[in-house]
DNA sequence: TATGTTTTCTACGTACCGTAGAAATGACGA
DNA sequence: TCGTCATTTCTACGGTACGTAGAAAACATA
């Protein structure tokens, strides 16, 4: 549902629902979701906070309260929050992380060390 | 429902019933389940492939497959695999994570690398 | 004001979870 | 062998969430 939000930034109910028969990220076109359908969800998504709308002008504008990225994040942290053992998950989450990510973690990690020169 | 699962190892359905009682992690002691419910949650778990038993004997003992970490780890990876951007959403989790935690995950990460010497 | 657009209300089917009773199954002593 | 009790399986009900959408209300504008 939120593979459209990360595509454009701030559209109208209508424009959604043209948009998911275009699934972004390839994959077939499926059959037409009514509006009212899409309106449905996007309150839900609303009342949960997931995204926001422009309540100004006739045709009330949606956008992504945050990232999919964020998002993401904010999922894993979460789930990382949920754990008594926080240290250990972790530890099992970088363990079977793949090399690259493991570079790449690496790589962002280090910004935050104040190491001196 | 997988508190006590963390707490011993492999028990029948009766004992994780009494120990229910007795929130391993504090909280108040709630009212006991009926050993059914119990049963009923472990046959679910199980066709998850969260819990595995040992058809042996007749009280069949339940444990966990995986550990409570292990378990962690796995839905992060979850949550990340869904992710088309890992690296963005990599990056958001590493930027919201705490000091303290950064730097275990720092450790974590250098036993990766090959640093020769 | 009539009419088309947009939004809100209400609803139905499906699925999962918490909880548990009823029935089937198995073990074990009398 | 049979009764009885522990254990397990089957079935079920209430609750919550989601996908989907029709009906009705609210609006804008010709």
């Amino acid at each position: 549902m939120d593979v459209l939000w990360d595509s454009g930034e701030s559209l109208p109910a209508n424009e959604l629902r043209d948009r998911l028969l275009t699934p972004t990220t390839s994959a077939a076109k499926s059959k037409p979701l009514a509006t009212t359908t899409v309106l449905t969800v996007l309150s839900r998504l609303e009342t949960k906070g997931f995204v926001a709308r422009d309540r100004g002008n006739r045709p009330h504008r949606y956008h992504a309260v945050t990232t999919r990225a964020e998002h993401t994040a904010g999922l894993m942290h979460e789930v990382l929050g949920s754990a008594p053992d926080r240290q250990d998950a972790l530890a099992r989450f970088i363990g079977s992380v793949s090399p690259q990510e493991a570079e790449t973690l690496r790589r962002l990690l280090e910004p935050i060390t104040v190491h001196p020169k």
